[in-house]
DNA sequence: CAATTATGTTACAGCAATGTTACAACCCGG
DNA sequence: CCGGGTTGTAACATTGCTGTAACATAATTG
């Protein structure tokens, strides 16, 4: 999908340094040298992101932040904000605009980049990256990390998917051919039987006693259940 | 149905700015400033979530949380966490507070939004396939589980699967090649009297008084069914 | 009431499902 | 190219399920 970005930049030559990188990296740049004629266009064009300069000839871009949050349609626009200073990243702080990022100049253009395209991810995934809880266990699917009682559990990837798997379906059981599908893309060539070896492998981490496991139970002639404990 | 969100924020900007996100979602919000109050205030009307800054002027939002998990009514209501810093952030899991989710600051309404809805139904999903239930019993297919007064029993896979095909047809007597046919997929090389043992066998774990069975009954010269008793 | 038939009950041998361990192949970063 | 970690499988151990037979008891029949 093509995704939109206003560029809102009085510096023709950092705007264009800009707009070069970021179509290169496939999006469509709008540029703006001033804070007139911004809100009009996104509110009938919808942009997928705004990059605003703070400084700028006609106007500050904490003000055109504040208009484009109180616009019904925009309201939930990400913005990153360019400032020259620390003293003005400090304002942006303190407003509590819903700033998305900000970036100070200098900066590179590929640091631009790598944070636009780190704001975009992280707002296309929102609903996959609440906390899973279930007894001394806490999984932070946005950070991949499981933590145990406070302490943060070594997993291997494929053991970590299968724990995730399980514990966003608790109560529920699951065959080993189902996890295979879920978890493992390739059910093909994988024996049902690894996946008693994952569990296995699993247990010994996060069960104080494997042998009697109550995350991880068994169901006999179905499969395996994440439980809640207590 | 509407739902009502406590916001304890004590920062003007931030909190008008999400409860303005929040209500044109759809969501009914009360915003405290402090600590004070929120707890009596929220044993009386229930909120459906809590979202707590950590920092606030008259105490710590995980003082807060925990005086929220350990109040009977409130103890399952989700909370999400504002917080400044990734190193709070580290506290707020280590201290298993039941954190649902958390956001840093600086953060988008719309992802705070977002995740909102994600805690939210991620509660109220409820399990797939629905629950038979027949006097003290509850039977769970998608767990394949079977609770009686509460507690769960144990059962084998031939005996859960026998249980459930009769009490999802209760009033009905089948024959004992009929049970054959549909629980066991060989009917060739079982005998019609190993029925009989495995209604024993349910019995033992399921009834009051095994010799006068209230659940599956005798019908004699037919088989045999299941009764929801009373 | 005895004979007959249907069902209940128990014990057990065989075996299927799961647990467990070790290992070879593989991948990946240094 | 080496070393550590990961991955999947095989092989063995173990658990407890499974079905049957044999006997016991209850209901039905004449």
């Amino acid at each position: 999908m093509l995704r939109t970005i206003y560029l809102v930049e009085d510096d023709l030559d950092i705007a264009s340094l800009v707009q070069f990188n970021l179509e290169k990296n496939g999006f469509e740049v709008r540029v703006f040298s001033g804070v007139a004629g911004v809100l009009p266009a996104a509110e009938k064009s919808q942009p997928d992101l705004f990059i605003l300069d703070i400084m700028l000839p006609d106007g500050d871009g904490l003000d055109l932040s504040r208009d484009i949050r109180g616009s019904p349609g925009l309201v939930a626009i990400p913005i990153i904000f360019l400032t020259a200073k620390a003293e003005e990243m400090d304002r942006v702080l303190g407003l509590e605009l819903g700033a998305d990022d900000y970036v100070t100049k200098p900066f590179s253009p590929r640091e631009l980049v790598a944070r636009v395209k780190a704001v975009l991810r992280r707002l296309d995934q929102p609903a996959l990256e609440a906390l899973v809880s279930a007894g001394d266990l806490t999984i932070d699917p946005g950070a991949v990390k499981v933590m145990l009682r406070g302490q943060e559990i070594d997993l291997s990837a494929t053991e970590y998917r299968l724990l995730e798997y399980l514990a966003r379906r608790p109560g529920r059981a699951f065959s080993r051919d189902q996890l295979l599908q879920a978890v493992w893309q390739e059910t093909r060539f994988v024996t049902p039987r690894s996946v008693d070896v994952y569990v296995r492998r699993i247990r010994e981490k996060i069960e104080a006693d494997p042998e009697n496991p109550c995350y991880i139970v068994t169901v006999r002639g179905a499969g395996y259940r994440f439980e809640a404990p207590q």
